[in-house]
DNA sequence: ACAGCTATACCGTCTAGACGGTATAGTAAG
DNA sequence: CTTACTATACCGTCTAGACGGTATAGCTGT
């Protein structure tokens, strides 16, 4: 058996994952991760020298994640004006199950250090130029944009996040509104 | 001078506020809010027994500071249909500077302890009844929030906020789309 | 094929310090 | 005598991170 080290740190950084989702932002120590992996605490360490370069992961997978859901999304739409931001609202409400897991990142980043959230941002400024230069109205394609953001802040945080089916009806109506 | 109560409450929950926003959550401690309020640890215990007490209090005065902005915008709007989704609209994105400080109330909460949060979701579940019940398309209605929603966490979180101009065009598209 | 070496992938223990919270004594104003 | 604190000392717990050790895998020369 070879020493699985790419498991292992993936293994780990589900493991934030679950215990930012299972008990909050607060809850997130090296010790539980490492339990909760089933590695000891200088296996995490080894992986990750502190915890700041775990959530940096953490937070890493979660743009990876999405830029990768965003590029087949893209794929999947014809090369019309609002194209992208099509895309992008497919890309954020896609029913990825691990969502909110992979989301968890940004809340153990604000609670642990605003700092690590910088390179969030910088991915969001680059879909959001995108989304300015996608053959729109600016201002209509970004409230589409801010609208599936808050889809995806609502689901994450539970704040009055709508049922299956008002769901469908408002991607449907936001989708209808990038087509005149 | 009387010994001013209030005030004291009041000032050591601004202090939360400011810690929270300069250093992130991870740096409200007991001890930096009282220092920051310019009391002893002791004078803060005696208003907020606990951590917990005092995050309590910070949620309740975001939200408590909503309502009377949304109740002002309410006002404000003739009664017609999706007055109340205008006025939500209105209030999130009024141009209040301290917005972000009271919001870092959330910030503090999920940093802490996710079951914090639970009286905010509260707040926005009677909010959305209110958003579904005003005339308007549902789906349309509730996409308006969730796009209000989108705009107050970008800025809350400085993810690719837009610059006031197409901030100001945001808001007037989403009015209009209230207005069929 | 086998010894010898090195890099990888961990484990378990320890410590310094921070933090929440408690306790106590005292003060100043009304 | 009560309210509203200040000031200080302290305790128990938790945590990040350092450190030393170990087992294994994969070469490399012979």
């Amino acid at each position: 058996m070879k020493p699985t080290e790419r498991n292992t740190r993936e293994q780990l950084i589900e493991a934030a994952q679950q215990v930012v989702l299972a008990n909050g932002a607060s809850s997130l120590t090296l010790e539980a991760v490492a339990r909760t992996a089933g590695v000891s605490k200088g296996g995490l360490l080894y992986h990750f020298p502190n915890k700041e370069a775990l959530i940096t992961a953490m937070i890493d997978t979660l743009c990876a994640s999405f830029e990768t859901g965003l590029a087949a999304c893209m794929a999947d739409e014809p090369d019309t004006a609002g194209r992208f931001t099509r895309a992008y609202l497919r890309a954020t409400t896609a029913p990825d199950n691990d969502t909110r897991a992979i989301s968890s990142a940004l809340f153990a980043a604000v609670a642990n250090d605003l700092a690590l959230v910088a390179p969030f941002r910088e991915h969001m400024a680059r879909w959001q130029e995108q989304i300015m230069d996608d053959g729109l109205d600016p201002a209509l394609a970004t409230a589409i944009r801010l609208a599936a953001d808050g889809l995806w802040f609502a689901e994450l945080g539970k704040f009055a996040s709508p049922g299956a089916e008002l769901r469908q009806q408002i991607v449907d109506t936001l989708l209808a509104l990038t087509k005149g």
